[in-house]
RNA sequence: GGCGGGGUUCCCGAGCGGUCAAAGGGGACGCGCUGUAAACGCGUUGGCUCUGCCUUCGCAGGUUCGAAUCCUGCCCCCGCCA
């Protein structure tokens, strides 16, 4: 139960093990995952482990959720061939806060249950206690992970900072006593470190557990906010119903493995199963009903091709009407880009397509009237 | 400290005195097809008061009728050697 879909439990049995002498001395194993704050939203990837976590409450184990707020300045480089930007402490300090709001609505929050921590904590720490930690780890050790090392061989930088992160992320372990630390299979090297550096700080070594990446909305890379692929826990219901019905086919099996209690029936064919999929998903972060009115709204919108009930209003300002004026300002884009849009046949009002070139329009033509741009943005033109 | 290679439009990357708002690819967007899937086809992708005008090729100057392309200074990045 604890094990399913992960993709590593290493050392094999170790996890049992814990599990099993917690058990027998009636005690909570201490299960750690850490998150850097380095966007402002929770996205479905940490659901992922956020969900895992919440199955080790429910059996009674106790979460400790690491804000990793002073981990965030220096960036995981984890997977990555570049190095990150680096975030003003302003903004990571208001996205711990979000993410510690967030992680709450899949995570249970009983004070016996969850613990957060940010690890500025400990992380602020001197000279000297970061000399015992550097002590504790080779060169050689971090040029064994991957990325590293292909960097490493095609002489591509590898900055000072990046390497201190999987020390300071496995120092975290040995801060808060983890008998348990999860993360992504981009995280078992750093995990495994961790177990090194517990060792060498003489605590019992954490057993590690992987779980597979989430795939954004393209199916091909990992999600994440700044790749803007992602699905936020917080989206809104349509929207999050929507996005999941965007994923490819080939990233299903891992959506609904990873974030369904019960994957749908092999009967369903693509599409339903999707639609289950997306469903079970508002469901899960929104509600019963809003799950119910997202896929209305959806059947609406693209089965039936209805016009939306709802929809935000554009004004129309004056008599004349600069229709690129209007889009670009009501959608956020640029004159030209609306211009494009119309030329392309991509704007229509109340469903006739607005023919290229026919940028200025009468204000007592459009009140009242529906404004589509694409598939799936309308304005309700309204005179100011 | 020495030597060498670089900084181009969202990203990668070509351009190396005019024909450059700048090839090609990626991404994105629009149209078609469709299941807001995949694949495919066509188109678009700096801004604007749009048959033209304005602003872009690290920054600041300069040469020239004319510069992303040449020169000078500065900033930044990378590699090699020490």
């Amino acid at each position: 139960m604890l094990l399913s879909h992960a993709v590593d439990a290493l050392p094999s049995g170790a996890l049992e093990e814990k599990l099993a002498a917690a058990r027998a001395a009636h005690r909570q194993l201490r299960v750690k995952l850490g998150i850097d704050p380095t966007a402002p939203d929770i996205h479905l990837g940490h659901a992922v482990l956020l969900r895992k976590l919440r199955a080790f409450q429910d059996f009674g184990h106790r979460v400790v959720l690491i804000i990793g707020d002073t981990t965030a300045l220096v960036g995981d480089p984890s997977g990555r061939s570049t190095l990150r930007p680096m975030l003003s402490e302003e903004q990571i300090e208001e996205n711990a806060r979000t993410f510690e709001q967030q992680a709450g609505r899949i995570l249970r929050t009983d004070a016996e249950l969850l613990e957060v921590r940010h690890n500025s904590e400990w992380l602020t720490m001197g000279l000297q206690e970061l000399l015992v930690l550097m002590r504790t780890t080779t060169l050689a050790q971090l040029l064994e992970r991957e990325d590293f090392s292909q960097r490493w061989r095609a002489a591509q930088p590898i900055s000072m900072l990046e390497l201190a992160y999987p020390l300071l992320q496995g120092y975290d372990s040995v801060a808060v006593a983890a008998d348990v630390e999860l993360g992504g299979t981009d995280q078992k090297f750093n995990l495994l470190l961790g177990r090194d550096i517990q060792r060498a700080y003489g605590e019992e070594p954490q057993a590690i557990l992987t779980m597979p990446i989430l795939p954004g909305l393209d199916g091909e890379r990992k999600m994440s906010k700044s790749l803007r692929n992602d699905i936020a826990i917080t989206d809104p219901p349509e929207q999050m119903y929507g996005k999941t019905m965007s994923i490819p086919d080939s990233a299903m099996a891992t959506y609904c493995a990873l974030l369904l209690d019960e994957p749908p029936s092999p009967q369903l064919g693509p599409r339903d199963a999707k639609r289950l999929l997306a469903r079970e998903l508002v469901r899960w972060l929104h509600g019963e009903q809003e799950a119910i009115a997202a896929e209305e709204a959806f059947d609406a919108l693209f089965l039936r091709r209805e016009q939306p009930t709802q929809m935000e209003q554009a004004l129309l300002h004056g008599e004349s009407i600069h229709l690129p004026a209007l889009i670009a300002e009501a959608l956020g884009l640029s004159r030209s880009d609306a211009r494009r849009l119309i030329d392309q046949g991509g704007v229509s009002v109340d469903g006739a397509i607005v023919a290229a070139g026919a940028y200025d329009h009468a204000a007592s033509a459009l009140d009242g009237k529906v404004l589509q741009v694409g598939k799936r943005r309308f304005r309700r033109l309204q005179r100011a």
